[in-house]
DNA sequence: CACTTGACTTAGACAAAGTCTATCGTAGGA
DNA sequence: TCCTACGATAGACTTTGTCTAAGTCAAGTG
């Protein structure tokens, strides 16, 4: 995660306490918070930080493309810093719970021009529902 | 649309004036409308009708199966009255325009076993993002 | 057709998630 | 070390949706 801060600091980042944070935060595979999660564990490291810091630097992480946002539900939307390896999601629709997943071909391709109205269309997002194997026990 | 009517009738639905117009009001290919919006529309031809009956009854016809959830992002929740023909969703990154489309194949079955991490997947949603005409032009 | 009843509706309070604003603080260059 | 513009802060505000208590009415019953 310091190659994210080296980057970042390359493209005219001032370096902060509570960007760096922030940033700490969202480290790892299949990390999927919300912004309150991420304000959570930031104010463990740093207490004072606040709320509106952190949707701030998230914003501008995802503006730069170091995150995305995913959006499964009305809940809050949820950052994935894995931004760099393309993936789509499988998402319980009992607890919520979410897992970077790699299928088999390209969404894009399935799209004929026929079915574009027009449209430029520059990405897509897959979205599995399903029932996790600890709901699916419970 | 008159046959939704009749549908619930069957399935033992009180019918209210409140309720056959929020019906009425989601009729047509390529509705996509929030709520409030239905609320609107649905106020335009019977005033007094509440913001609650309206989430009541588009709750109501969501867990039917007679409408769909649209979510494309942290606004308000879409319903989508073609809940009987697959389909799947183009929207516009600036104008949040939708339509519905139809890709080729089936992406259930490129997702493999080893990527489905024990979970049961029952469904798949499919979110292709682009400019539409309007906003490329503009 | 009038009565009854519980399902339905209502207004408005409440809640969750996110945005905005005015002010204060500080990173980093001179 | 000092300055200053960029960043952080608290908290008010907005949007979207949910809940509750009380009133209303659709439709079955006699």
């Amino acid at each position: 995660m310091s190659d994210l801060l080296e980057r970042l600091r390359g493209r005219g980042w001032r370096m902060t306490a509570q960007r760096r944070v922030v940033a700490e935060v969202l480290d790892g595979d299949h990390v999927h918070l919300t912004a309150d999660e991420v304000h959570a564990r930031a104010a463990d490291k740093l207490p004072e930080i606040s709320r509106a810091t952190v949707y701030n630097t998230l914003g501008e992480l995802v503006t730069l493309g170091e995150v995305l946002e995913v959006t499964t539900d009305r809940r809050a939307k949820r950052y994935d810093p894995n931004a760099h390896r393309p993936h789509h999601h499988l998402v319980c629709a009992r607890c919520g719970a979410i897992r970077d997943v790699h299928p088999t071909g390209n969404p894009l391709t399935s799209l004929p021009d026929s079915e574009r109205f027009g449209f430029t269309v520059e990405g897509v997002e897959v979205t599995y529902r399903g029932v996790c194997p600890d709901c699916a026990t419970a």
